[in-house]
DNA sequence: TTATTCATAAACAGCT
DNA sequence: TAGCTGTTTATGAATA
């Protein structure tokens, strides 16, 4: 079985199915495939992830804030008891320095799921993006599971520490009952917390918007809509300050937290900071301040910082307007100081650097499949000749296996590297062509005026043939293909239509459209000449003339010129598709035969065999030709002749060179049974 | 910005 | 006369 990740759909398949499935991925149009913008997301998975970070941190510091109180709490018990009974317990000072972990500590170095072990998952299988936005925020939320049941459990200890110590001591006053009774009640709240998470995570799979895998511990926390949790929260912290007495809550800075504004907003990104208390700052690192580095980084490079542009600050989730640099640097030295925040928000950033790193080499392990498998494809079982254009004369250059280094294909995966880059080569399926409904304007194919090949259309004949998809060639190249496939290499006008309906399922709607324009356009181009024959009007293709549509804008030797339209055409559709492809949300591009190019020696050895064939066939005189035939038995004679090329003025890295060749034996070929055509083409 | 190519639509004429 | 065939023009989009 095979997991297709060609799309962003995981789907298994048999090895059979395998490339009827890819080939449904060529098929499907744009519009059923619903795109993802995978770039967006991503920058979504991070806002998110700085969000949820957010309103952990905010936990973290009411703990921190509710743990100082403990600390206190048991500080002066300890006093208490010193004084009262003088019994001091030696367990008790073993469990404090544990207490005194920071809980940020915990925080920083997540143990749910390790780099090593996401990227054993992402290795294993490609997740998409809203997967991995799933297991971001389900790492984070664990992350601060665990970090809840550490506290709280810490806090259990304790508290049956306490109860023995009480016990022992065979005291209770009132003061330790209240501490007591203090200390379960923020246990209760850290439960109620946990709660609330709970029932949060409950909701999001009612609604669908978080799965979870089973057996997974997982609490997760997804990104909360903004002040959502705020306000829980704070009414949690009022419950925790309620716990205390009234001048540890009143007397210090608590009312300053503003729970209300929201932990990560953009509008006020100054806000984004929460107001700690001072004893929650118990190691006073919110107070320090590092500013040499950035300072000396800003010395060398005044006004330049990876964190600010365009006047606002770019710390992740921060946003903050800084009119100028040295409120930037002021800004970026109180708000992002060396904090446990920033440090953790530096490990989430890390961690989103990190994903999307492993993200972008398996989208490149994807695209080098995509490729392979678009290479590979003339070798399935359909048995598609190879994709050379070998309509129009073809010119091997002695060049072609001394292409510079930087111009051979890069895809030592596969023997049938192309001859042109990874990412060129002719278009057979693009996305737009998979837009069925409505007229198309964009073409990648026959720009450059090169036909579509033949084995473009074969290769992908059966899916013509049944898809209303429109073929993304031009009606001049499907013309000349059609009269070129017949066997005396001309058609009347109704043989056209058929054979446009017979191959194209698209052209099998609208008749009254396209045969308007298979009209317009044998009028139109001077390369389609009719002749009358005892059956009437036939049209015939001068390849001269079909050549001559597009000069291409390249100085030096003319039949340079002429070799570099045939052989830039394979470059720049693919280049346009892609791009195309690319602004169409990434969907994935799909080309058959034209990505299928062998490498140089055997592309060498393939022409001259298919073009040997071809001569053969023709000069034998044989109309074997039939509707399902290959096209490549269809092709016109050709000569094979070595030209030397001069690789400074080949713009491409292509050798494989057609010439626009209108020799007397092509003339001869073609067999015209009127002199007058051969006087037109000349 | 300009020129070119292409798709589409439409009008028109000639022929069967 | 209707339909087919072929020509021509116009327009807009895409692209070099």
């Amino acid at each position: 079985m095979f997991q297709c990740v060609f799309s962003s759909v995981l789907q298994p398949l048999s090895t059979s199915c395998l490339f009827k499935h890819l080939f449904y991925h060529s098929a499907t149009p744009a519009s059923q495939k619903q795109p993802e913008p995978i770039y967006s997301k991503r920058t979504e998975i991070q806002r998110q992830t700085v969000q949820a970070h957010s309103v952990k941190l905010f936990i973290f510091s009411a703990l921190q804030v509710a743990r100082q109180l403990l600390l206190q709490q048991q500080q002066q018990q300890q006093q208490q008891q010193q004084q009262v009974s003088g019994l001091k317990s030696p367990k008790r000072n073993d469990k404090q320095p544990a207490l005194q972990v920071p809980v940020s500590v915990a925080m920083m170095t997540p143990q749910v799921i390790t780099p090593q072990q996401m990227q054993q998952i992402l290795q294993q299988q490609v997740l998409s993006p809203q997967q991995l936005q799933v297991l971001l925020q389900q790492q984070q939320a664990l992350m601060l599971q665990q970090q809840l049941q550490e506290f709280y459990k810490k806090q259990q200890e304790q508290l049956q520490l306490q109860l023995l110590q009480q016990q022992h001591a065979g005291k209770q006053p009132k003061e330790q009952q209240q501490v007591a009774t203090q200390q379960l009640a923020f246990q209760q709240q850290l439960l109620q917390m946990q709660q609330l998470q709970q029932q949060h995570l409950l909701s999001l799979q009612r609604q669908g918007l978080l799965t979870i895998q089973p057996g997974q511990p997982a609490l997760p926390l997804q990104p909360l809509p903004q002040g959502m949790i705020p306000t829980e929260l704070q009414q949690l912290w009022k419950e925790v300050t309620s716990a205390h007495t009234a001048e540890e809550t009143t007397g210090n800075n608590h009312s300053s937290l503003d729970l209300t504004t929201t932990c990560v907003s953009s509008s006020a990104p100054s806000k984004t900071s929460l107001i700690m208390n001072p004893h929650a700052s118990t190691n006073g690192q919110l107070s320090v301040h590092t500013p040499k580095r950035e300072s000396m980084s800003h010395e060398e490079h005044p006004h330049s910082h990876p964190l600010y542009g365009h006047g606002v600050c770019k710390w992740p989730g921060c946003e903050a307007v800084c009119e100028d640099f040295p409120s930037f640097l002021k800004h970026l030295n109180s708000e992002h100081a060396l904090d446990d925040r920033s440090t953790a928000q530096c490990r989430v950033q890390m961690q989103v650097v990190q994903q999307l790193e492993l993200q972008l080499a398996k989208d490149k392990e994807r695209l080098q499949a995509m490729m392979t498998h678009l290479h590979v494809k003339s070798t399935e079982p359909k048995a598609a000749p190879q994709p050379l254009n070998l309509v129009s004369s073809v010119t091997l250059s002695k060049s072609a296996s001394e292409a510079s280094p930087q111009s051979l294909p890069h895809t030592p995966t596969t023997p049938t590297a192309p001859l042109t880059p990874v990412t060129q080569g002719p278009s057979v399926i693009t996305t737009t062509s998979m837009h069925t409904v409505g007229p198309i304007r964009r073409r990648y194919s026959d720009k450059y005026n090169v036909p579509i090949s033949s084995a473009d259309i074969a290769q992908n004949q059966e899916f013509y043939k049944n898809a209303e998809v429109r073929p993304p060639f031009t009606y001049a190249s499907l013309i000349r293909q059609a009269i070129l496939e017949s066997p005396e290499k001309q058609l009347t006008l109704n043989e056209i239509y058929n054979w446009f309906t017979r191959m194209f399922a698209y052209f099998r709607r609208n008749a009254a459209t396209w045969k308007n324009a298979v009209r317009h356009n044998l009028s139109l181009h001077k390369c389609f000449v009719r002749v009358e024959n005892v059956k009437g009007a036939v049209w015939t293709v001068d390849e001269v003339e079909f050549q001559k549509r597009r000069p291409q804008k390249i100085s030096g030797n003319p039949s340079l010129i002429k070799n570099m339209q045939s052989s830039h055409a394979y470059c720049t559709p693919l280049n346009a598709a892609l791009q195309a492809s690319m602004a169409e949300n990434s969907i994935p591009l799909y080309t058959t035969a034209s990505m299928g190019n062998p490498t140089l020696g055997n592309l060498a050895s393939a022409i001259r065999e298919e073009l040997n064939g071809a001569m053969e066939h023709t000069n034998s005189n044989e109309s074997d030709s039939s509707p399902g035939r290959s096209p490549m038995q269809a092709v016109h004679p050709v000569h094979v002749k070595e030209e030397p090329l001069d690789p400074e003025e080949a713009e491409g890295p292509l050798s494989l060179v057609t010439t626009a060749n209108h020799s007397p034996d092509f003339d001869h070929d073609r067999d015209y049974e009127d002199e007058a055509v051969n006087e037109d083409i000349e």
